[in-house]
DNA sequence: TGACAAGTTTGGAACGTTCCAATTATTGAG
DNA sequence: CTCAATAATTGGAACGTTCCAAACTTGTCA
């Protein structure tokens, strides 16, 4: 109870430390600390003082060795820099932050090198669950092998061929179909899409939205007008020059950021999306709004998609089976970018 | 060595059970495991086989319970959804990512609550670092405390006041006082400044940038044209109308979105920034150069930063005592929505 | 008063590592 | 062939919790 036997006790304080201070037994301060009913309000107290006194903290660590389940959980998104994998990341923290997990975070940049070392890393803290957007080149066996282990995992944004995953993903081809009818509907007929590449299943995905909304237009689809690269700025960028080189007078990006990048190029040229060329995103990034012309695009709720894959991920863990797909609502936003609001003419 | 000897291994794989199944003593598999030069080449390989064999994976929580120190890090974040923090993010993983740390992520939201939360919660995983970027309203006591307990604390971007610790952050006066010179060298006299609240170090070092220079100019401040507000687009957005009504012609803003939001307002009013209005902003954050006009800013160089204030952890984990604060560089990047490039007129 | 039940508390064996001191193998020299 | 030196290996005690079975307190009732 003296301030000498308190520093005594040299390096950190554990929980016996606070038993002999409280002049109770470690498993009564266990059962203290997890709340247990069992325990008298007055032995409680005495504890609870203690902790105070020593200025204890808690060794989750330890706790995990004897207990089941850590409440670590993994998260490991391609792109922070981008916004919109950015705000999923702010869905699924806020969603573990509320539940009592904590993320382990990593950015792989797109690098499927980097990512199986953090997904080791991770491993080895012993993640209670993890969310994915798998870096580019990612092989359905690195996740599935973890799945296999029991271990929850679920894949945001870009489903994983060859694996039973679940994953979070927005409706790809409806957002591109609808974007696509959109611009048809103004009069466009030759309507190029860009960005992205071909082995990327969203990808896939948003040019079969658009290849199937020229179809139901009978128009012919002509594969100059497809444009692949990596879905950032600089593609969109480099693409203008190729879209006008084909006589292209309206896109569908792969998603915003290849939008701006379009944008971009556009003006360099004195060209104007909306005025002079009739341009669609897809994601609906905070930004798409503030851009002049302000940006037509797809929404998907991205913060709506991360809470979303977080929910699954701690129905896993708790214990719920089999987890489904779950294929987020997409809507047509349209802004100015597109050429005209709904109905009218480029 | 069996099939049968393998599956008889309830539960996790542990190192006793590759011991085992190699023939030799957990404590050769530690040696092992940590690339001790002491094991004899072919012992090595058996063990490494079992290894492979059993699907071993290595438990740090275990690990850590003896070991000095974690090579978990704690990595808290007021907006992750701000891409100026987001990109700054990107820089802290991508160096501790490189020094083998892996980081435990939180975004507080600028809330002081959610922020003691996390931080009590990353203690008890005994974090061998933390970098912060302080909620609004932190007090400076929440974190000392941390450091002195001994860990190592950075704070990003904000400096708390009544404590030590070294903090990263850019040069917020000297950026400032730049910005604004440009604008008074553009000719105007009615400068405003935008966004940020009083009690926020960041807002008094910028603005007080800001007043330097109105002073060394002879201008007088006018404390009606500094508006505060959170560092949102709204805030710049509701901002429009009283700078209009105060005559304002231009602006420096608290930061970029801050900016965009200006840019948003003045769009509804028909007015341009760079020809109706001289506008900068701060951060230079990616989207800025893709705005339109593309926006007049300082830039911060905000992956840099993170970098930094990462290496600063590392060292002083690695035991370095005092760690000094690093003031980063800025630069004004001029662009369009000042109204003019360096040297021209409104 | 004794027996029993319910309410509290407790010792000690895990959990999967690390690390020290001690042991056993191997090598080289004489 | 022996001995010392060096190279490899090993057992067991930590680390700070949880959890179980057991033990101790009270209170109640016949």
């Amino acid at each position: 109870m003296s301030i000498d036997g308190d520093i005594l006790a040299a390096g950190r304080v554990t929980m016996v430390d606070i038993a002999r201070h409280a002049g109770v037994s470690k498993s009564t301060v266990s059962l203290v600390l997890q709340g247990s009913p069992l325990v008298k309000a007055e032995t409680r107290e005495k504890v609870s003082a203690a902790i105070d006194a020593l200025g204890y903290v808690y060794n989750r660590g330890a706790a995990n060795l004897r207990r089941a389940r850590t409440n670590i959980v993994g998260m490991v998104i391609n792109d922070l820099a981008n916004p919109f994998f950015a705000e999923l990341a702010v869905g699924i923290e806020r969603v573990f932050q509320a539940a009592g997990f904590i993320p382990l975070m990593a950015n792989t940049q797109e690098n499927p090198a980097r990512q199986a070392e953090v997904l080791k890393s991770m491993r080895e803290h012993d993640i209670a669950g993890l969310i994915v957007c798998p870096a580019r080149g990612t092989r359905g066996e690195d996740l599935a092998s973890l799945a296999k282990a029991g271990m929850p995992v679920v894949t945001a944004m870009r489903k994983l061929a060859g694996t039973r995953l679940p994953s979070v993903a927005p409706n790809n081809v409806r957002g591109a179909r609808r974007a696509t009818e959109h611009l048809i509907r103004l009069g466009h007929r030759k309507i190029a899409f860009v960005g992205g590449y071909a082995d990327m299943i969203a990808q896939n995905e948003r040019c079969g939205g658009y290849l199937s909304a020229l179809e139901s237009a009978g128009i012919a689809a002509d594969p100059s007008l497809v444009v692949e690269g990596a879905p950032n700025r600089e593609t969109g960028h480099m693409a203008v020059a190729r879209l006008i080189a084909t006589g292209a007078t309206a896109a569908l990006c792969f998603n915003d950021v290849v939008a701006f990048g379009v944008m971009d190029g556009l003006a360099e040229r004195r060209l104007r999306a909306g005025v002079d060329f009739g341009l669609i995103g897809f994601d609906d990034v905070r930004e798409a709004r503030f851009t002049s012309p302000p940006l037509t695009t797809v929404g998907v709720d991205s913060q709506g998609l991360g809470e979303r894959a977080a929910h699954t991920v701690l129905r896993m863990i708790h214990g719920d089976t089999r987890a489904e797909d779950h294929v987020g609502d997409v809507s047509l936003i349209i802004r100015e970018s597109c050429g005209a609001a709904e109905g009218g003419k480029p």
